[in-house]
DNA sequence: GATTAATATGACACCCTTGTCATATGACAG
DNA sequence: CTGTCATATGACAAGGGTGTCATATTAATC
């Protein structure tokens, strides 16, 4: 039973979200949404983070087409997609503060 | 340097993209957005998953409140939020064919 | 209330992601 | 072309999420 007709990819939508499951990236994207542009070692001192940590996330999140690097002298300028990011951000947001309030008091999800 | 002025809470986002970064339950919320309300074993004969497995993952999607049961005879009838789950899907939709058709030939994130 | 169908819960081992350490690459100045 | 600043890459140990096995709960029927 069950041959599905039109099978959807599901796993880049899998690897699409595992992007943002991480505090770090998420941490980056609210504050590029908010300050716009930054060079990957104001990143740092702003979020307090060590700099390879952050080129970590950087990549990943490139790699995503979250955020792009764009060169200025020695430094690298990274800003979001505001496409995507701005109203994903507004989605989610809204489901928090009607759906899923739980979310801010706990640290692991149930299941 | 740098007291941020309003920290917005980061951790709630996170977990809320960790609950849709696995693809069984990247599965069900395509499934349940197409065919509407299904019971667990009617999702677990479609998706050829085991019961266990996909009630663990329906219990994490209803702690973030993506889906909602409702009780039928002996059965359990999972619906999702169409509020959330929708726009949030055609968001991503849209990203991955414009900005990450990478994702769709890639089993790892790249960092 | 005993039985059975439908679903939920608990526990545990495996695997993957994560942050960190060490090091490499790239760009500009002199 | 050497030194230095800015960022990227590679490797690895630790921690956490995942699926599976065993079992509990809930509801309906007799």
């Amino acid at each position: 039973m069950s041959v599905p007709t039109r099978t959807v990819s599901i796993k880049p939508y899998a690897l699409f979200f595992q992007a943002l499951a991480n505090q770090t990236r998420m941490q980056v994207l609210h504050l590029l949404s908010e300050k716009g542009g930054m060079s990957v070692s104001e990143i740092c001192s702003e979020l307090g983070l060590e700099q390879t940590h952050v080129s970590h996330n950087l990549k990943c999140l490139t790699f995503c087409g979250l955020v792009t690097p764009s060169r200025e002298g020695k430094s690298r300028i990274y800003s979001i997609n505001e496409q995507t990011v701005l109203p994903l951000l507004k989605v989610v947001d809204n489901h928090l503060r009607n759906y899923a309030s739980n979310l801010f008091t706990c640290d692991v999800l149930e299941r």
